[in-house]
RNA sequence: GGGCCUCUAGCUCAGUUGGUUAGAGCAACGGACUUUUAAUCCGUGGGUCGUCGGUUCGAUCCCGACGGGGCCUACCA
């Protein structure tokens, strides 16, 4: 649906006949009182006054005043008698209704003309139960709390997707499940903090503009300071910062804030995200799986109440127990059939990934391992899975594995065959930090977009010492994917649209 | 980047194999109604059929370009 260029509120011809017809009542209003007042005597809000009275009978004049405002979501005018429907910001409800006897005629007759489907409105009276038992506040009185100039969308069909996104502040009102969606994120940013706080892990920000991008492989945003006359790049990845925070001495620091990538978008992908990184001084990659595990456990727990979860459409998303963890090169070779090792030539890497028509043309034999991986093993990982040990030609900032030949260090997170996380026993040599730069950059001058610069700062921090540690990545927007079964777009509120 | 599909009222959607005046439900407007729950009943208005161009006696419909959106594919720690 193409967008209109805006209305202009202020251009009274050509308005759509609602937004006039509305215009012409806040006018009204403005006459009358005011439109949009300051403040209301309120003295109860609709998620307190239905706690408060959990099972009145039907028909029940309690006697007590309360003063309340709300959206109205539904309205039910009769000749002198007037309901409607109050919405807190909650998504809870209570009825209002305005009868003659209580209002008078000025003040109904003001109702009816006045009120319209998604106004705030303030009413003050008392507590009673209708006739039909339904909780309600009999008005002696009632004022417009907001004029809504827009009509609400019909509350009887479902949003389109595309509405959704692009008006989220009206997808909030008519739509449970996405006020819903925004507390269960919240609920789980306040879980992750907690358990990072138990385990005396210190909460930092690191820089979103930087001089370098470092820390991933990801075409960047660039972007220009007038102040510094430079060119600047919003952050792929915060971990060459939280790395320096280590060397400083911050020995258990995290940190979760946007990154951005500037690449495709889809189910899966949203060029800003937001990203947890965890370092932990004399930790290794399997304490830092470890503590993956308990992040992600607790705040299931702790926003769901249990380890089973379940998603939208129904299925359970089994996070409980021990997460196995398997190797990389294990795992590809019993799914191809062939026994695949960091040995394996080249040649014959190239022959199986064309036997499966995988075409890639890339100078590093790892890239096709973990292409022939994704084919051959990734799609079967639906329980949650540790994947181990990669190869050490695609992971310049992970440590060489302490026992075998070729490998890193390095795990991937994988729930329900999405990537979750990432985690390493970060490399801490100097020397060899360096030369993995040099790499790189040879490989970004033959032509390789992706591949990292090299940050010379950061390898002069790695030269004042840096602890053994253990380090994890993991996006926040793919957890909330993982906990609902949404897609990024719904577990963004207000994603990024064209 | 490639392919396929889609855009009609404030919202959700029908429809026109190219032909007088493009429909429905909710919403809106006028009226009736003191216990409604998507209230009901009677009546009314509301559209550049995404935009621009082409074909045609005639285009919302066919064709092309552009724009928005979706799906698949490719790319993607």
């Amino acid at each position: 649906m193409s967008e209109q260029p805006e209305t202009e509120l202020d251009l009274e011809q050509d308005l759509p006949e609602q937004i006039a017809v509305r215009l012409a009542k806040r006018e009204r209003l403005n006459e009358l009182n005011d439109a949009y007042p300051v403040s209301l005597p309120i003295t109860h809000t609709i998620d307190g006054v239905r706690a408060a009275y959990p099972e009145l009978e039907i028909d029940v004049a309690t006697g007590d005043k309360v003063a309340l405002a709300g959206r109205i979501v539904f309205q039910r005018n009769t000749g002198k008698l007037c309901f409607a429907t109050l919405q807190a910001g909650s998504g809870q409800r209570i009825q209002a209704m305005l009868s003659l006897d209580k209002v008078g005629e000025e003040q109904l007759e003001a109702w009816k003309e006045l009120v319209d489907l998604g106004d705030h409105v303030f009413v003050a009276g008392e507590v009673v139960t209708s006739k039909r038992g339904e909780l309600s506040i009999l008005a002696d009185e009632w004022l417009m709390a907001a004029k809504t100039i827009r009509p609400l969308p019909n509350m009887h069909n479902e949003l389109g997707e595309e509405y959704r996104v692009r008006h989220r502040y009206v997808d909030l009102i008519v739509r449970d499940r996405a006020r819903e969606v925004v507390q269960i994120r919240s609920k789980v940013m306040q879980s992750l903090r907690r358990t990072f706080d138990a385990q005396q892990f210190i909460e930092v920000e690191t820089p979103m503009l930087q001089t370098i991008h470092g820390g991933a492989s990801a075409r960047p945003f660039k972007t220009h300071s007038n102040a510094f006359d430079t060119e600047l790049f919003l952050r792929i990845a915060p971990e060459l910062f939280l790395k320096r925070a280590v060397v400083g001495g911050i020995d258990r620091v995290f940190e979760i804030n946007r990154n951005f990538r500037n690449e495709g978008a889809d189910r899966t992908h949203s060029p800003e995200f937001a990203m947890l990184e965890a370092y932990q001084a004399y930790g290794d990659y399997n304490s830092i799986a470890d503590l993956t595990q308990q992040l992600i456990q607790n705040a299931a727990m702790d926003v769901f109440g249990t380890h089973q979860v379940e998603l939208e459409g129904g299925e359970i998303n089994d996070l409980g127990g021990e997460w196995p963890r398997i190797s990389m090169y294990e795992s590809l070779s019993e799914a191809c059939g062939q026994v695949i090792t960091p040995e394996t030539p080249m040649a014959e890497l190239k022959k199986l990934a064309s036997s499966v028509e995988i075409e890639i043309d890339h100078p590093l034999p790892g890239k096709y391992v973990e292409e022939l991986w994704e084919h051959f093993v990734k799609g079967n990982l639906v329980k949650p899975t540790f994947v181990i040990d990669f190869p050490v030609d695609t992971s310049p900032l992970t440590r060489d594995h302490r026992s075998k030949a070729g490998v890193v260090e390095k795990w991937d997170l994988y729930i329900r065959g999405y990537e979750q996380a990432t985690g390493y026993s970060e490399l801490v040599d100097p020397v060899i930090q360096r030369a993995r730069f040099v790499e790189q950059v040879t490989l970004a001058a033959s032509g390789d977009p992706e591949a990292m610069k090299l940050d010379e700062d950061f390898l002069k921090a790695l030269e004042f010492g840096m602890p053994p540690s253990g380090g994890m990545g993991m996006g926040i927007d793919r957890l909330l994917m993982s906990l609902t079964g949404l897609g990024i777009r719904e577990t963004i509120m207000f994603p990024l649209v064209k």
